[in-house]
DNA sequence: CTGTTAGCGCATTCAG
DNA sequence: CTGAATGCGCTAACAG
């Protein structure tokens, strides 16, 4: 019968051995499992421990060919190294493991042909649907093949406008980091941005020049464009100083641009947040607490992207879903660097 | 998706339907697409257009059902927001993507109840092994289900001895940052750790000594044990200084922990690494390269211990694998903290 | 070389 | 209420 070579153990127990266990047929054991009504009390109660003693589960692979639908579905990354596919991943993760649904990871490793791969792979295994995860906020290319189940595009928009997108509102988020400075009651804002290529630090720019000119206050200086990193908070912030000293607060292109500025300032003798406030973009946790004093950043809150996509794409396995980019609100994380600490 | 040619609603084309457009039999086609040598070669080459007419693409489910194996397995981490459980699965994700192995991704986030949960899902998913990746290198309990397909725990050892883990080198990586120092011509080490609580830091510890003591150097204090991070580092290097004013050397249990110490030898006028050669553990790029001088570290090599993970798993579901705990060497990447910049 | 047959494990008809 | 029969899509035996 077995000639399956079932090299350790024992072969997962099957229905069959469950009904013969319990002494009915196949269709009973599964209705009495599945909780169907047209079974005996007294009979479902047997089928319940015969299943138990062989501990017996179910085997998906069966059941999903039956019924059409895997309860899968695939996470497709670009860029996984990068620091923003993590928390959205987890998000995602998070929300289908409580819907019973098993998540397919692929990373792509930002090439088109390996990302071609993984496609046809999941599609082969019949996911449910599908979520892109790109590795910054500009639009990407929507995916090669054709595919027939739905696709949330997450953090990187689809080019395509008839597929749908979510991703961070990061012009609310310039917005609204200007905002707080101003409520901290600072007058003479600078902003040092971050990568001008990248579509997040002219949103931010965006949203932060919007919300100064509604407050009537002029931007102290220019933006100041150039990298993501510490090094270039440093030196920026050096010039800044140089030909504007009488500065109140700078907002900066994300959390490391944030902390390179707060080394300057420390070593130009200026106090934070007294002298000067500081805030980031990200709220990345080792950056915000590492620093003295801990750094006020603005969250994307990526988590709930993650979670808000794996529930539109539960929307859309039932219904046609909509289409169009949709925006998932930032938040500021309030610390040391703009306002004391209590 | 306006361009996709297969709407939804549309069943994705099966075997049948390729041999019923080619004019042949499903077994045939079978053999066609999959290489069998059975076939004339005219009849492959119809097969070979009908199915990409139909864009057909296998169902692995029913394949698998018959085949008694998926090709898929499942990944489960403990916590996934740790900064070391990503490049272990970038690096499984790699090696199985490869190899035609699908990953399913579960996180328990350190609750047993979901690991659980998990663990169940996946084997009614029928993977065809399993890997348990750790938060700490700490040993962990085994896998509460009793499983019947290879199961590799990876950074976290398991406490039972018969199961196969794979954990990085860490008493060898506390060896080898003191082999550095001294090969910097470095005689008066003094090592500022982390949290004593972690396998890791006392490994490392362990390491450190041994080198030490092998070269008849003694270490410059006591070792320091604290936290993994910056403020750590910060104080403690303060403490150090007061007391040995005359080290030239800090090894640090983590490269936050050498941001701190990096931070108090500039406010205290000491020069890096002219006067004072420092290195961190992790390599963590973030930290090492906006690190003023950029930090030396040793790397766990995390994404080799992932494929490694992947390999030990590929050949455990043929053979009987061993059993036991392996480690994955670690290793010294030099920056300007220990050596001067080229 | 090709087609027919027989399942893989399960849920769902439809008879009894 | 229960059970025998059907088929999801595919591959491995065997016939032809």
């Amino acid at each position: 019968m077995a000639r399956n070579p079932a090299p350790r153990g024992t072969r997962a127990a099957t229905l069959s051995d469950v009904a013969r266990l319990a002494g009915v047929s196949v269709a009973t054991a599964s209705k009495a499992l599945n909780g169907r009504n047209h079974v005996h009390a007294q009979t479902r109660e047997r089928v319940l421990q015969a299943a138990a003693q062989l501990s017996f589960s179910p085997n998906s692979l069966a059941r999903g060919l039956l019924a059409g639908r895997t309860g899968t579905v695939g996470l497709l990354t670009s860029d996984l190294v990068g620091r923003f596919s993590l928390p959205i991943l987890m998000g995602a993760e998070d929300a289908f493991g409580a819907g019973q649904v098993s998540v397919f990871l692929c990373d792509a490793r930002g090439d088109a042909i390996r990302e071609r791969h993984h496609v046809r792979a999941l599609l082969s295994r019949r996911v449910d649907g599908l979520i892109v995860v790109g590795s910054s906020t500009d639009p990407r290319p929507p995916l090669a093949d054709s595919v027939d189940v739905p696709v949330i595009y997450a953090y990187a928009p689809s080019e395509a406008p008839d597929d749908l997108s979510i991703v961070p509102d990061n012009v609310g988020a310039g917005r609204m980091a200007v905002e707080h400075l101003i409520a901290c009651g600072r007058t003479r804002i600078a902003h040092i941005s971050g990568d001008r290529h990248y579509s997040a630090a002219r949103d931010r720019v965006t949203g932060a020049l919007a919300a100064l000119e509604e407050a009537g206050i002029p931007l102290v200086g220019e933006v100041a464009y150039g990298t993501w990193e510490e090094g270039w908070g440093r030196a920026a912030a050096g010039m800044l100083l140089d030909r504007r000293p009488d500065v109140d607060a700078v907002l900066c292109g994300s959390d490391q641009v944030a902390r390179g500025v707060l080394d300057t300032l420390r070593e130009r003798g200026r106090r934070v947040p007294e002298d000067v406030a500081v805030m980031g973009f990200d709220n990345w946790e080792v950056m915000t607490t590492g620093a003295r004093p801990r750094l006020t950043s603005v969250d994307m809150n990526l988590e709930e992207l993650g979670r808000a996509a794996a529930r539109t794409l539960f929307e859309a396995l039932d219904a046609d879903h909509a289409k169009g980019t949709r925006t998932v609100q930032c938040r500021v994380v309030v610390r040391g660097s703009t306002a004391p600490d209590a």
